[in-house]
DNA sequence: AATGCTATCAACCGCAGCTAA
DNA sequence: TTTAGCTGCGGTTGATAGCAT
């Protein structure tokens, strides 16, 4: 059995679980008697339950914590099977799909992690939910945006969502990519939101009405459509045939439409304060480095982004999606 | 090197819904 | 119909690693 004691007193033992941390825990011999254990789980406890589970199936979690001879409570045995145990768990950092995914379909149906985790193979519900918590909110909370709020959600989708979109296509390019990066909306060319780089992948997020864009690297005006009308939204400057992430984002929101309006006269240049290394992966954060001076903008209290971006009517249509 | 702070994530808790007796 | 037990879900906590000072 691979349970590495460290030490061992008649109290107190330090145990190397599985995670690879020491875990402390002070016992008594009434506690080893007759008490549940709580905590972290040892290596020899993850093995009985595996084993059991090989032998006997999942569920029936009470039962299953007897019998195995584990003292823990079947819901302790159950949180650390679907956790963490059971074999086609993925582990590793979310993918920029796999947020973009997260932040599509919470905006659909909220809190409702297990339910969004079903749409994640491979993730739990605890590990989207605290993604969530500890990168999401804590960007709402940087920006006095209380996540959640019609502001909270134009910033996802005006500029998380298009950044993640602009990560997986850097992703799918190995050719090296400038650290220049720009979000463009220009008045005279319609109401679009473009996030580019120089290498010429650019995607935008217009208003379907006006649907032609500038190609910030190139100068030249594209309009590209899909030919699924929902996906009038989402253009890119590289033909489609040439842009397989493309396909691949368009299909992802084939069933997730909806439409990002800001406002005209909307333009922001930055120029390397988002680079790769800002891309891995903090969309919201990158966003305080933009300089929003020039706008109606409030740092604290309720307002945070142009006025007028803020009263779009028809933002975040969780119908169409 | 020591200390404090922050981020992350595993695990626990309380509650609600379901089911069987 | 009531009640007790079980299961699953979402919120919260606590331990710890890593970073900053």
């Amino acid at each position: 059995m691979n349970m590495y004691h460290v030490t061992h007193t008649s109290s107190i033992s330090l145990i190397l679980n599985t995670t690879g941390t020491l875990a402390m825990s002070k016992t008594t011999k009434k506690d080893e008697e007759n008490e549940l254990r709580r905590g972290p789980w040892t290596l020899e406890e993850d093995s009985l339950l595996i084993h059991y589970i090989a032998r006997h199936g999942e569920g029936r979690w009470n039962m299953l914590a007897k019998s195995a001879g584990l003292k823990r409570t079947g819901k302790s045995c159950r949180l650390r099977w679907l956790n963490y145990l059971k074999p086609d768990i993925k582990r590793g950092n979310l993918t920029p799909q796999e947020q973009l995914l997260i932040l599509e379909l919470h905006s659909k149906w909220g809190n409702r992690w297990s339910k969004i985790a079903q749409h994640l193979p491979g993730r739990t519900d605890n590990e989207i939910k605290n993604y969530w918590r500890t990168r999401v909110q804590k960007q709402a909370r940087q920006l006095n945006i209380e996540s959640g709020s019609k502001r909270f959600i134009d910033a996802v989708k005006c500029f998380w969502m298009p950044r993640l979109l602009q990560k997986m296509e850097q992703n799918n390019n190995s050719s090296p990519i400038s650290d220049h990066s720009s979000i463009t909306n220009m008045n005279n060319f319609g109401n679009s939101i473009e996030a580019s780089t120089s290498n010429s992948i650019s995607t935008s997020f217009n208003v379907p009405s006006q649907r032609g864009f500038i190609d910030a690297s190139s100068g030249n005006h594209v309009s590209t459509s899909f030919n699924n009308p929902s996906l009038d939204f989402l253009q890119f400057s590289q033909p489609l045939e040439t842009s397989e992430t493309s396909k691949n984002v368009a299909n992802m929101f084939e069933n997730n439409v909806h439409n990002c309006q800001i406002q005209d006269n909307f333009y922001i240049d930055d120029t390397n304060s988002y680079g790769l290394e800002g891309l891995s992966f903090d969309p919201l954060s990158s966003m305080e480095n933009y300089d929003f001076s020039q706008f109606d903008f409030q740092t604290s209290g309720n307002g945070w982004m142009v006025d007028n971006m803020a009263n779009s009517s028809n933002l975040w249509n969780m119908d169409a999606m």
